[in-house]
DNA sequence: CGGGAGTTTGACCTGGTTCAACAGGTGTGG
DNA sequence: CCACACCTGTTGAACCAGGTCAAACTCCCG
């Protein structure tokens, strides 16, 4: 097991383990559509192995330029840019399933930079095969871009948010989204019904500062719709939440795992 | 020639005319990459005519779920969506050889509303057609992947300006975002430099106020920045809103056109 | 000449920022 | 064992960027 220290000194571990794609726990729950043996077999002659960090480890670098291609098999990550002067905006959640650091492989190279937010796992794929998942799967072509045209729908909803809704609104959008999210994964349940998510990274995902970001979350909390536990929240009522964002559930369409 | 009315009055034309994508007048120009002859006769083959619309018409409309897929031939465009109440959030601007609509074949829904800008000439596509082009040109496949790639980064970019920048950067950004983009595809030049936008539509854009926004750009004005034209914004320093916003002009890499 | 779309300005108000201080938890080293 | 740093969350007070309201001005077009 090789280790390799990144960013801000949490480790990354390379991991021997490999669980094979025919057997992967999360393309067995219902959210995923299921796929015919060749492409499974193809997935997984395409996946080289597994990628294990810890919370807080740093997983790409904007400007980076060579980077792998992912896809998170469990656990909780962001994506983020900076601007010079340290100012920070996260830009989207990535839960399992999700593909990570796609524009690299596609366009060359990464705009932003993706860190662990809990303990993380992920699949690494060979960056240089995407060209043939294309040309010998057509339907997995597809599949990476539905699963681009899905961040984009993402991106453009939070972009909503930012441009147009209170912060009491973002709030209430950014928790019942990220909680509709973890449900469909399996990632909040009964047992750890928690959003492993500080303040800090609220207020960046909102655009406002620490201070009326914690105001404002009280104000959710008073209201009953959500629980802070440091370091945590837990929703009570998602549809309250909704209700306060003006937004309406998506409903949860199989989508496909790569 | 049939007329179709939609939205608010402005009219919609079908156009009896078809320029054939071998005589594209986009394609001609080094801003793209160069077909194989076969890409050109299959994207050929894939459009179905033209559609010509006045300034202010809406092309498509959110939450329609059998819409066509598109790409901009001439003149503007912008995609937004709004909140119940009337909010409306401006969420990207379109110009010739972006891709319209893309989500509707892929994820089978459209999410947001998009209306002209300009008059505008859209290549109308056959949308169940997407899967053969994915089946029988891989190539193809990855340039569309590369286009929403393309698009989710200047999502990611807008993102960081709405969250963290202040109004007179957001506005600066913006302007020379558009600039830049117009630029690479002819939209704006010595002739016609002017981005025909206004400021309602960059109010929207920056969620911000109309007269705030005003104000913001009389500032940029004041400053040498940008000169405004009534409906029309004229880029007079490029460097200087780029150093505004704190952000570094993007490399103007080919691309490819569908 | 009337009306609408787009822009401009001033006065006032408020949602959100900044600064500052503090509490609790956790990890670290002496 | 304590002392200390550090991270996360909390609260209050002063301040300001940007919002709201109101009104007018300039084109353009019918």
């Amino acid at each position: 097991m090789n280790e390799v220290s990144l960013g801000n000194g949490r480790r990354i571990l390379g991991n021997g383990q490999r669980i094979p794609c025919e057997e992967c726990p999360l393309r067995i729950t219902p959210h995923f559509r299921p796929f015919e043996p060749s492409e499974l077999e193809f997935v997984s002659s395409f996946k080289t192995g597994e990628l294990v960090a810890e919370a807080g480890a740093g997983i790409l670098s904007e400007g980076t330029n060579n980077a792998a291609l992912y896809t998170v098999l469990s656990g909780w990550a962001f994506r983020y840019k900076t601007l010079e002067d340290g100012r920070r905006q996260v830009l989207n959640y990535l839960l399992p399933g999700d593909l990570v650091g796609l524009q690299g492989p596609v366009m060359g190279e990464l705009d932003h930079s993706v860190e662990a937010l809990s303990n993380l796992v992920l699949c690494v794929f060979q960056r240089n095969r995407l060209h043939d998942l294309f040309a010998s799967h057509p339907g997995l072509g597809f599949d990476v871009t539905w699963l681009a045209s899905r961040e984009e729908r993402m991106l453009d909803a939070h972009l909503l948010s930012l441009g147009r809704r209170t912060a009491l609104e973002r709030a209430a959008y950014l928790i019942a989204f990220l909680y509709q999210r973890a449900l469909a994964v399996g990632m909040v349940s009964k047992k750890s019904p928690r959003i492993p998510i500080t303040q800090l990274l609220v207020a960046d995902t909102l655009g406002l500062s620490i201070v009326h970001t914690n105001k404002t979350l009280r104000k959710l909390s008073v209201r009953g719709l959500i629980v802070w536990h440091g370091g945590a929240c837990e929703v009570s009522d998602f549809h309250g939440l909704m209700k306060m964002a003006g937004a309406t559930p998506d409903e949860d369409r199989k989508r496909p795992l790569i």
